[in-house]
DNA sequence: AGCACGCCGACT
DNA sequence: GTCGGCGTGCTC
């Protein structure tokens, strides 16, 4: 065959199932070009990034090809294991390769720049240089001092030098210093040596290291019970290998505190990737590890798309988080993900939780994953002892029954910290007239039968949609009835906030939301400033994980009541874990730690099972339940939504949906639907759904698969905006 | 997803 | 008389 006959087939940025054929620019030989390469090529009137899919015989009825403008990467950019995995990536999340490979690469690669140089910059004295003349502990002299023991990275001296560039110029020009590029060196570093391990920490590791191949381990272990110092050794074994760890951490978990912990230990540079990172860094981190130069990388949710030319190991730390799951665009899971690239890079994936998802329980229990325990808490801790606490027909302060502000102020005369959870933010979840009933709802988010409160913020001066994130003032007088009686309604965090500050106007209060905490780095602070003094947190979930408070010694949980009645098949999961997450924060040092939880339904299954049983009963016994009930982990959900600004083309479209997955006529395969969603209203959009459901993921992927390409092409489906997410995790 | 082309309302 | 609203159709 003649290569005038040969096309690139180019995946592209679009939301479009097919690839786009074009001849190779000018001047290049089309066999020259790799698969894997990115091209900017002309489409309609712009120019487009894409990746070259394949290269191939031009099809027979094809008309106008034309010609690609350039070639970007004469290697190429995607290639091996993670081509193959992103491939797979889009067959199982029925997308277009071009649309994960947009949300594979980071930005600045995916917008045509060049994969960045990776080089170290490294500062050191010249020879003989003489620091006599420089003023004693001035920053210039500093900087020699720090550099006569040994040359220094940029990056290094960023950490340890703040506002060392201008001191480097000085010596520079003085001819003292001089700067050097040089390629990372790849050597495992010295690591500091942690502390040692029980007999059950030795065991996991063991587990993990016995791995020849792929392997997936379930690392369960109870809060406080050192799952990090595991896969700290882990990790040091497949450094010591020659090979790359990659490390998964929920959004809000990469801490400056946890790198620094990887550092130290590992004696390594560790590669941060987070939302905090602007293109640049991102792409720097990338480039080195596609290099091979980056050996370990710790990452929230998209770190799940590094290429590992030389992986050793990949864990994914508090593997139940739900912010793995990426909730719009391409809806992948990063744990699932992991596993797939796991399984095709063939190195063990290790996945730690104290409260396991019900997925990956299953799959250890199917004997798919191996199963290891930490049972103890690390040093003299002891598990917190839980209370719960009726408050059926007590008078509330603030939601904060007599007891339990009794409680509080027993904990911080004491000197103790305490941690107050509510998961609802804002003053009150709730603007009500006392004279007529009507109360303030979102008018974007709001049905007649489904209104959607707004929360109440400022000290009850602003309204706020917590979906569509619209704000207006409040009301002075009610709109309905003309009257002055608007009252908050239940609490919020900052209304707790509020109360505690008058309660306790001797200690620091200090909210943690995401209203108080905006930035990255505001915790942090927030919690350096307080140290071991007395004091009182409250928050949301954000509190949840993360940061060691070993003085905090009471930990009291208030109004969880609506999480308990939630129709999400989910809901109970969620609470069960976010619980102990929340518990496990009380007493992780020599102090006993104590729940305390308020509840108007002391005899909820779930809170009975929870404290009788722990984690592991609740799990046990949700598993018999959704098993009964043919739901996940026991049946595959795929899940599609339609939004539209009337409710009439959602039904359309679902419909035509329903009768073409019927009409497939796969076994076992069942469809709900069309229904209106959970939340029917968001922002003006009218929301519905269609639940898929199969026994076999084969059988539900076939019934997709025979119904996506009429979806596409219906006039139907161009009156709604509709996305598909299979293994949906929230279904509203 | 963009971007162009294409037919109906309030402005210089 | 034009500027511009967003409906629908196409992109190798």
């Amino acid at each position: 065959m003649s290569s005038d006959d040969t096309v690139l087939r180019v995946a592209l940025p679009l939301p479009l199932a097919r690839l786009f054929d074009y001849r190779a620019p000018d001047g290049v030989q089309v066999d020259s070009v790799q698969v894997g390469a990115r091209v900017r090529v002309p489409f309609g009137p712009r120019e487009l990034i894409g990746v070259v899919a394949a290269v191939g015989p031009l099809d027979a009825g094809a008309r106008e090809t034309k010609s690609a403008v350039a070639i970007l990467d004469t290697e190429p950019l995607l290639h091996g294991e993670l081509l193959e995995s992103l491939r797979w990536l889009a067959r199982y999340a029925h997308a277009p390769l071009g649309e994960v490979l947009t949300t594979a690469l980071p930005a600045a690669l995916r917008q045509g720049g060049p994969l960045p140089e990776t080089d170290e910059v490294v500062w050191r004295l010249v020879e003989g240089a003489s620091l006599d003349k420089l003023k004693r502990d001035a920053m210039p002299h500093r900087l020699a001092t720090l550099l006569a023991q040994r040359a220094r990275s940029e990056d290094e001296l960023d950490d340890t030098l703040p506002g060392w560039r201008t001191a480097a110029r000085a010596l520079s020009t003085k001819g003292l210093a001089e700067s050097i590029r040089t390629t990372p060196a790849r050597v495992a570093g010295n690591g500091t040596p942690g502390p040692a391990l029980n007999d059950e920490q030795r065991a996991a590791v063991e587990a993990i290291v016995a791995h020849d191949g792929f392997g997936a381990v379930l690392l369960e272990g109870v809060t406080g019970s050192g799952k990090t110092e595991v896969y700290l050794q882990a990790i040091a074994d497949c450094l010591a290998r020659g090979k790359q760890a990659l490390v998964l951490v929920p959004e809000i978990g990469l801490t400056p505190q946890t790198l620094a912990r990887f550092r130290t230990r590992l004696g390594i540079e560790v590669h941060a990737l987070h939302s905090g990172l602007n293109d640049t860094a991102r792409a720097r981190v990338w480039a080195a590890a596609a290099r091979g130069e980056a050996r370990v990388i710790v990452g929230t949710r998209s770190a799940v798309f590094t290429p590992l030319p030389e992986a050793g190991l990949i864990v994914v730390d508090e593997e139940h988080d739900g912010s793995y799951k990426q909730q719009d665009g391409i809806r992948y899971h990063a744990r699932d993900f992991a596993l797939v690239r796991g399984k095709a890079l063939g190195i063990p994936v290790v996945l730690g939780s104290a409260t396991p998802s019900l997925e990956t329980l299953h799959n250890a229990q199917a004997g798919r994953f191996t199963h290891v325990r930490l049972s103890k808490r690390a040093g003299d801790a002891k598990p917190p002892s839980v209370r719960v606490l009726d408050i059926r027909k007590r008078a509330l302060d603030a939601g904060l029954s007599t007891e339990l502000i009794a409680k509080v102020r027993a904990t911080v005369e004491s000197g103790g910290q305490v941690l107050v959870f509510r998961n609802r933010r804002g003053y009150a979840p709730v603007l009500l007239c006392h004279d007529c009933g009507w109360s303030a709802a979102c008018k974007r988010c709001s049905t007649p039968d489904h209104p959607h409160p707004m929360t109440v913020h400022a000290g009850g001066r602003r309204l706020q949609c917590h979906h569509c994130g619209a704000r207006q003032a409040a009301p002075m007088a009610c709109p309905d009835c003309g009257g002055l009686a608007l009252q908050p309604q239940g609490v919020g965090t900052e209304r707790l906030e509020e109360r505690l500050i008058e309660l306790f106007p001797d200690v620091p209060v200090l909210r943690v939301d995401r209203g108080s905490t905006r930035r990255r780095d505001a915790l942090e602070s927030l919690l350096a400033e307080l140290g071991d003094r007395a004091g009182i947190l409250v928050g949301t979930q954000m509190l949840a994980k993360g940061h060691d408070l070993p003085n905090l010694t009471l930990v009291a949980v208030v109004g969880i009541d609506e999480g308990l009645f939630s129709a999400d098949f989910r809901a109970g999961e969620k609470l069960a874990q976010l619980l102990i997450q929340v518990a496990g924060r009380a007493g992780r040092a020599r102090r006993a730690g104590e729940v305390w939880l308020q509840t108007h339904h002391p005899t909820h299954p779930l809170l009975q099972t929870l404290i009788a049983g722990g984690y592991r009963a609740f799990a046990e016994q949700e598993l018999v339940e959704r098993e009964a009930a043919g739901f996940p982990p026991f049946a595959h959900l795929a899940l599609l939504r339609a939004e539209a600004k009337s409710a009439e083309p959602n039904t359309r479209f679902l419909a035509l949906a329903k009768a073409c997955i019927d009409d497939a006529r796969i076994a076992d395969v069942e469809v709900f639907g069309p229904l209106p969603a959970p939340m029917p209203r968001r922002a003006g959009f009218q929301r519905a759904q269609l639940l898929v459901s199969a026994p076999q993921r084969r059988a539900l992927h076939a019934a997709l698969e025979a119904a996506l390409p009429a979806l596409r092409d219906a006039p139907e489906g161009k009156r709604v905006r509709w996305s598909l997410d299979v293994d949906p995790v929230d279904l509203y």
